[in-house]
RNA sequence: GGUUCCGUAGCUCAGUUGGAUAGAGCAACAGCCUUCUAAGCUGUGGGUCGCGCGUUCGCAUCGCGCCGGAAUCACCA
């Protein structure tokens, strides 16, 4: 209700001024969508107001409302309840606004001018020894959705992943190929790159156990048994030489990779997310370590005997925190400094916004806090949009208890039950195999999706794997299904040779339903501006689930095609095309397809 | 133990800066397809918004204290 909250904020201040004399701040009027058990549209709360009226609620409602109707030709009536003043706003402004809507293709969508704030966004972020995962899909959702809904606010949008492709845990899967694999790839095997590399970090895991659990029985430690296994050491041993260059290592390190970012590749196609610029952690770390020594140089950080470097962090009420070890390599949030660095070199972003976990929680205001201390001016452009983990029934997902839920095999799963139950109901007769596999992905997926995106992120959720994800009720499939039927009736349209009009007329009488369409489609444009600003797609879904409820209703209740009354006819046809329509933008932020018909 | 986040119907979740009688879906039960696609619509039942105190005209929403759950506090990433 945008525009004619404004509308409505000024004549309140203009009002007070004529009926009592007094000055009432923009920040004092209240207004609100009218609950549905009143009469009205739009309802302004008066009792933050009395003081100032110095009058009873309902004298001063009815005041208002009496100088508002008669001073503002959107407002045809009012009635007052206590204190509350609900305002009706006239069926013509409503037809007027989605004459508008009828006549822009992308309705609410803001689109970037010269000086629009660069945002730069990070998600994703693997690590290269396993494919992905549930969590991945929450994450990698989250942050393609936050890309579209700020370009949709009118933000220059850079998206951007930073692939964590060095470390001991690459060099686990390396090893244990090494030496369990000969010389298994992924042609060899027909296996995905990325799933070929996991099993290989798997099985490190479960020869490391053996070896430990022998060390053991001999005598030793559990903690000194895990820190003297062959292959740990082996790992370790590895590590280094890649940290050296060593020329065998990083052969088969590029390697491995390259097969790892081919399925991930595939993953990230399948998913329908992207990125502008991939960072590797290999290529910034060391921009990390130079930027600490000079902190370290600029007295902005202190050294320690042993050589180690520290951030102290005790004024901010936080602990010390190291940054270079005593051997003088760098550690996670070395790199992160890095990172960040050449990020702002290079793209000069207003602001840089991390999709991760609410597990990093702790590290990402320690880096901020670092970020400041090195005094980098852009320090606080950083924002950390952290999200709940996925849980599962039997509670977090253990790669070592196997109930990891793979994003490869889910979406798989995904897809086959939107074939499954396409078949039940005996949809998409005629279409051919090609056309028929093409909505069944868009359907699972989108049933994925929407399952993912319409939890407020900052909330862990439940993943059921054995009850699935529902086809039924608040739904990604509900909501296409709603729209693939009002594309239907457009299809029966043009078999009547009925034309759909680019306008309704503004004079037309509404019903309840219809103005209720209306009301909703007016909020769309706040609902995506909200969303952009709080990093909340779950907004758009919710809001987008409302609408489509609304629309079911009447389209259960009213004919569209067999409506006589020509007027109303195009009403119904104009407000049927602008539901579709902004069904399918907001769906498309969430990124989510819609099919034509399932 | 310190810090941060979460706690709303049997289950999964909405509830924008405090506003009127707290909403959906799933599950259960009862109806609606010779009429624009029934993945839909209608109805019934289901609540001490974790508990308590405070702030005020008014709190699921803000503050404090408990209770319960999660994460985090490494020379791991």
């Amino acid at each position: 209700m945008q525009a004619i909250e404004q509308m409505l904020t000024s004549a309140v201040v203009e009002g007070f001024k004529v009926l009592y004399g007094a000055s009432c701040t923009p920040g004092m009027i209240q207004l609100q969508k009218t609950r549905k058990e009143f009469e009205g549209d739009i309802t302004l709360v008066v009792f933050p107001l009395l003081k100032l009226s110095g009058k009873a609620p309902d004298v001063t409602a009815g005041e208002l409302g009496n100088y508002l109707q008669a001073n503002l030709p959107g407002i045809t009536g009012f009635n007052v309840v206590k204190g509350f003043l609900n305002l009706v706003v006239s069926g013509r402004y409503f037809l007027q606004q989605l004459n508008r809507a009828a006549s822009e293709d992308y309705y609410g969508f803001c689109s970037a001018g010269e000086n629009s704030a660069i945002i730069m966004l990070e998600y994703s972020s693997p690590n290269t020894n396993k494919p992905l995962h549930l969590g991945h899909i929450r994450n990698n959702l989250l942050g393609f959705s936050m890309s579209k809904i700020l370009k949709a606010s009118g933000k220059k949008v850079i998206k951007t992943n930073l692939v964590n492709d060095r470390g001991i845990h690459i060099c686990k899967s390396m090893l244990a190929w090494q030496l369990f694999g000969r010389g298994e790839t992924p042609q060899s095997s027909g296996k995905k790159g990325d799933h070929l590399v996991g099993e290989y970090y798997v099985k490190f895991d479960q020869e490391f156990k053996k070896q430990v659990s022998e060390l053991v029985s001999t005598g030793l430690k559990q903690e000194e048994a895990e820190k003297k296994a062959p292959l740990m050491l082996a790992a370790q041993e590895m590590l280094r030489k890649w940290e050296a260059g060593d020329e065998t290592v990083m052969t088969l390190w590029k390697e491995m990779n390259s097969w790892v970012y081919a399925g991930f590749e595939e993953t990230y196609r399948r998913l329908g997310v992207d990125f502008d610029k991939i960072y590797y952690e290999s290529e910034t770390w060391l921009p990390g370590k130079k930027a600490v020594l000079d902190g370290l140089a600029g007295d902005l950080l202190v050294q320690r005997p042993d050589g180690s470097v520290w951030a102290d962090l005790r004024a901010e009420g936080l602990d010390e925190k190291v940054l270079l070890r005593s051997d003088g390599t760098s550690v996670y949030i070395t790199q992160d400094i890095g990172t960040a660095q050449v990020r702002y070199q290079e793209f000069k972003p207003d602001k840089m916004v991390y999709v991760v976990g609410n597990e990093q929680n702790y590290h990402f205001t320690v880096l901020s806090l670092i970020l400041s201390k090195l005094e980098y001016p852009w320090a606080k452009s950083l924002h950390h949009l952290s999200y709940g983990m996925v849980e599962l029934p039997e509670g977090k997902m253990k790669s070592r208890e196997g109930t990891v839920v793979d994003a490869d095999d889910l979406m798989d799963e995904m897809i086959s039950t939107a074939r499954e139950m396409s078949k039940e109901l005996g949809k998409l007769e005629g279409l051919n195999e090609l056309e028929k596999e093409n909505i069944f992905r868009i359907i699972g997926l989108g049933a994925l999706k929407y399952y993912m995106l319409k939890v407020d992120p900052v909330k862990n959720m439940l993943f059921n794997p054995r009850e699935s994800i529902d086809f039924d009720g608040n739904t990604g499939p509900f909501i296409q299904y709603t729209f693939t039927r009002i594309r239907s009736v457009f299809r029966k349209a043009a078999e009547q040779g009925i034309e759909i009009p680019c306008e309704a007329p503004l004079h037309v009488q509404l019903n309840d339903k219809e103005k209720n369409i209306l009301r909703l489609l007016h909020e769309f444009p706040a609902v995506v501006q909200d969303s952009g600003n709080m990093y909340n797609p779950s907004l758009i879904a919710n809001y987008v689930y409302d609408l489509v409820k609304e629309y079911n209703q009447f389209y259960h209740e009213y004919s569209i095609l067999k409506e006589d009354d020509p007027e109303k006819k195009a009403l119904r046809l104009v407000l049927s095309r602008v539901v579709s329509g902004v069904v399918k933008n907001g769906m498309e932020l969430l990124g989510i397809e819609m099919p034509e018909r399932m």
